[in-house]
DNA sequence: AAGCGCGGCAACCGCAACTAC
DNA sequence: TGTAGTTGCGGTTGCCGCGCT
């Protein structure tokens, strides 16, 4: 690597490479106070260093400008970054442009060491700003009439119980509020209004304390309401049950209080856009296409690769027990409350 | 204490766009 | 109009520090 002191110089050109000393920074903040920086080649040179051109104005203009703005980005700066990431994509420089003080390197970094793995964990695909379909969640829900996903979910969150001491209860629990999130997300975004990104996750720190607290599950199973989820059902712990309430009252309510969207419309129109596929650029128009009433969602067959003859709740049941889909549940349920 | 793995970030590389001649 | 030089941009690399075992 160019950083290591033996291979800092660029042995054909006699070109120093690699990180910068606090000399050479000396010299160059010097020489640009006094000469400015017209030709970068001639700064090199007026500067006494043997690096080139372009190498120093990469130094000052992502380090040593003195207008830089260092350390962590705020939360305005970054629901900036994303909003202006779905509107232009990896115009690093232009996102930069309306982030004073903020390089495109900078920006750059921190959009690909934290907001893409947020939006990820979101279930967002970074690159188009949609809700993600190259998983299991994302390609079993496109095969499940919206209605009958919709009143899946909305049940789930009304007969579930939260366990305080089973984590792979918690987990099935997370898969709930989970699919709960993904369904108002698609019933509230349309391509056009980028700015609108999933509600907070339902799963939240008060929620996440109870669900991994150390009290005792007020117990116990019973038949669960969806054969196929083998969803335990439990009767509420006082605190947990108000919380659950609330929670599905987060999500069933949002929809009832806005008649655009309200469940009736949901079910009835189907307002709901095609899934698109994760990371390809030309999915960020929305197929405004609705599924007829009672209607299976149609998918592409080289989009979706489960087949749609198994009924809504074999599908969903298959969701919630895949062992394949453990390590997604556990990412939500571990790291979603941090974001 | 040492080894290992991983994430963050500074810096480089290659290409495209721009400018001057 | 063609060419060479310069600048800007986005993608990629690899060092470094930190946490874990």
């Amino acid at each position: 690597m160019e950083g290591s002191s033996t291979s800092s110089w660029d042995e054909t050109n006699g070109i120093k490479k690699g990180p910068w000393t606090p000399e050479e920074d000396q010299k160059l903040v010097n020489c640009i106070q006094k000469y400015g920086h017209g030709n970068w080649k001639e700064v090199s040179k007026l500067a006494g260093l043997n690096r080139c051109g372009k190498s120093c104005r990469l130094r000052w203009t992502n380090y040593l400008r003195p207008d830089i703005k260092r350390g962590t980005f705020s939360e305005e700066e970054e629901q900036t970054i994303l909003e202006l990431h779905a509107l232009l994509g990896n115009k690093w420089s232009t996102i930069a442009s309306r982030l004073p003080g903020r390089t495109d390197n900078e920006i750059k970094n921190f959009w690909n060491t934290h907001l893409k793995k947020k939006l990820f964990r979101r279930g967002i695909d970074p690159t188009t700003h949609m809700p993600r379909t190259d998983n299991l969640v994302m390609n079993s829900l496109a095969n499940i009439p919206p209605d009958q996903l919709l009143a899946a979910v909305n049940s789930i969150c009304i007969n579930s119980a939260l366990p305080c001491q089973d984590s792979t209860t918690a987990i099935e629990f997370a898969k709930m509020l989970y699919l709960g999130n993904i369904l108002q997300f698609l019933n509230t975004s349309n391509s056009t209004h980028f700015e609108q990104y999933p509600a907070p996750l339902i799963l939240d720190s008060q929620l996440e304390a109870l669900l991994y607290s150390n009290s005792t599950p007020y117990t116990s199973a019973s038949t669960s309401t969806f054969p196929n989820l083998n969803v335990s059902q439990t009767i509420f712990h006082p605190e947990v049950e108000e919380l659950s309430i609330k929670s599905n009252r987060t999500f069933t309510q949002q929809i009832s209080d806005n008649s655009e969207y309200g469940t009736s419309s949901l079910c009835n129109n189907y307002s709901i856009p095609e899934l698109v596929p994760a990371s390809s650029p030309e999915s960020f128009t929305v197929n405004t296409e609705y599924q007829t009433t009672k209607g299976n969602i149609i998918s592409p067959k080289d989009q979706f690769s489960n087949s749609s003859t198994s009924t809504t709740f074999d599908v969903l049941g298959d969701l919630m027990d895949d062992e394949a889909s453990k390590y997604f549940w556990k990412q939500v349920t571990d790291q979603d409350t941090s974001l």
